[in-house]
RNA sequence: GUGGGUGUAGUUCAGUUGGUUAGAACGUCGGAUUGUGGUCCCGAAGGUCGUGGGUUCGACUCCCAUCACCCACCCCA
């Protein structure tokens, strides 16, 4: 407890026992987005903060509180200090890299993925940190409803991999901007009528964003929310068709889904398409992953007008889930072949053996504790070591020693000679493996 | 920013209407005839009971303040 400062609120640290999690995680999204076709992006932690202004929206809960900026200490020659700030999400700095960096020039589709760490000053809860984990994909150039599905298969295809099949899926169209004009004039309208009835903040919603209100967990809200008008209704032609197709793709692919008119999202760049997946086991915060289209957003970064679409994952609330679940993890690695040994010169030997094993790729111990040989075979088995052998003075004058399968207990007879890797390799592979051929 | 809950060993927790050297389990280290792990047995280390005040002969226990963490609202992954 006598430590000098404790991790900044709303941080996590992920010891050696539990990042296999991760591991198990990463990898699979990995795998499953390259599997689609995505490639993976890398950018910058903190961004300037104009980028997320203009790309999640000036008036967003996300930008307007909870953002961090970045601050140098002594600006470079008298010069205005940069305005930067921690990355809240990724969509913004992944997409002004694709266009920094000319992917729009290449063939389209681009389809990208990342796996980063964001930042928004919250207040902390089960499911909600203020340094979080996303796992985000993107896809650039494609107008067309199919890509929408593609990119929800992908998701959904990673939710599976990862045994989650209680996750359910929701999607929504919010339209273009056009038809969503035409949407926010009727729900103003008819907001406006019952504005009496309405909380504090849902007055407020009313003029920034009448759709959030739709989105109000207060029970008067939601009352009056019941009879507002359904953007489904307001949706254009060219919406409305696309939002079909999606629908009849999700359905060609067996995608179960819901449709709720509530969706709406709290990032400004998004337009027709929108989706969660939610699952109920992991407290209040159940969106495990969320997304949709934003075909304004490239060209208002300063691109080229391109249609584009993407999701982000929040890695810890997909470990809840898998822990919840009780989903496997792929567990660690163990050490493959642990070395006791007693004396001076056995020691030396034990040094020089575990960098031959090593550098044969395999994964060797010995002791620098410097204990007696009962208390390093149990840290051998402690540690979860396939093998260990023991070396002292007799094996050294012998050139022979035993090697003890500690899973069964037997030992058997190795010679210290040079052959000694080879050997070892055998009996590993067969006892390990019950078969000589990897 | 607004509510509610919880703070006792590294961890998970006991601690009786306030009573003297604060306990257990797990973990760590060590021992059980000096060269062999896991089970069992024995032992050791480890806590200014979140912090600061107050009440009292006496506080882990009661009161106040403060901090930290957790949960929920809001918002989102």
């Amino acid at each position: 407890m006598a430590i000098i400062t404790n991790r900044p609120k709303g941080t996590q640290d992920v010891v050696p026992a539990e990042v296999y999690k991760w591991q198990t995680v990463e990898r699979c999204a990995a795998d499953t987005a390259e599997c689609y076709g995505f490639r993976e992006i890398r950018f910058p932690t903190f961004e300037n903060t104009s980028l997320f202004k203009r790309s999640v929206g000036d008036t967003t809960d996300v930008v307007q509180k909870e953002m961090y900026g970045v601050t140098a200490k002594s600006p470079a020659n008298g010069k205005d200090p940069d305005d930067f700030t921690l990355r809240p999400e990724g969509t913004a700095g992944a997409a002004r890299a694709a266009i920094e960096n000319g992917l729009l020039n290449d063939a389209l589709p681009q389809k990208v993925y990342y796996m980063i760490s964001c930042f928004r000053h919250e207040k902390p809860q089960a499911g909600r940190l203020r340094e979080f984990h996303q796992f985000g994909a993107e896809m650039y150039g494609s107008g067309d409803a199919s890509a929408d599905a593609e990119v929800i298969a992908m998701a959904k295809s990673l939710l599976d991999r990862l045994g989650l099949d209680n996750v359910e899926l929701f999607i929504n169209s919010i339209g273009c901007p056009k038809c969503r004009a035409e949407y926010h004039k009727a729900l103003k309208e008819y907001f406006d009528g019952r504005k009496s009835e309405l909380c504090p903040t849902c007055l407020d919603r009313l003029e920034r964003n009448p759709m959030r209100i739709l989105d109000c967990k207060s029970p008067v809200c939601q009352d009056v929310a019941k009879g507002a008008p359904v953007i489904l209704d307001f949706l254009c032609e060219e919406c409305s068709a696309h939002f079909e197709k999606l629908k009849s793709c999700l359905s060609a692919m067996d995608i179960e889904f819901s449709i709720d008119p509530k969706i709406v999202r709290g990032l400004d760049y998004y337009t027709k398409t929108v989706f969660e997946f939610i699952t109920k086991d992991i407290g209040a915060q159940g969106t495990v992953c969320g997304g949709g289209r934003y075909d304004g957003l490239i060209e208002q970064l300063g691109g080229n007008p391109t249609p584009a679409l993407g999701f982000a994952m929040g890695l810890e609330r997909l470990i809840m889930t898998m822990e919840n679940k009780g989903a496997e993890f792929v567990p660690a690695k163990k050490c493959d072949l642990y070395i006791a040994a007693m004396g001076d010169k056995a020691r030396e030997k034990s040094v020089v053996m575990a960098k031959q094993l090593r550098d044969e790729g395999y994964r060797a111990e010995f002791d620098t504790m410097n204990r007696g040989i009962k208390p390093q075979m149990k840290y051998a088995n402690k540690i979860g070591a396939a093998f260990v052998i023991v070396l002292g003075d007799n094996e050294l004058e012998s050139g022979a020693a035993k090697l003890k399968n500690m899973a069964s207990g037997e030992q058997a007879d190795i010679a210290l000679d040079d052959k000694f890797i080879d050997n070892f390799s055998n009996i590993f592979v067969e006892e390990m493996f019950g078969s000589a051929d990897i």
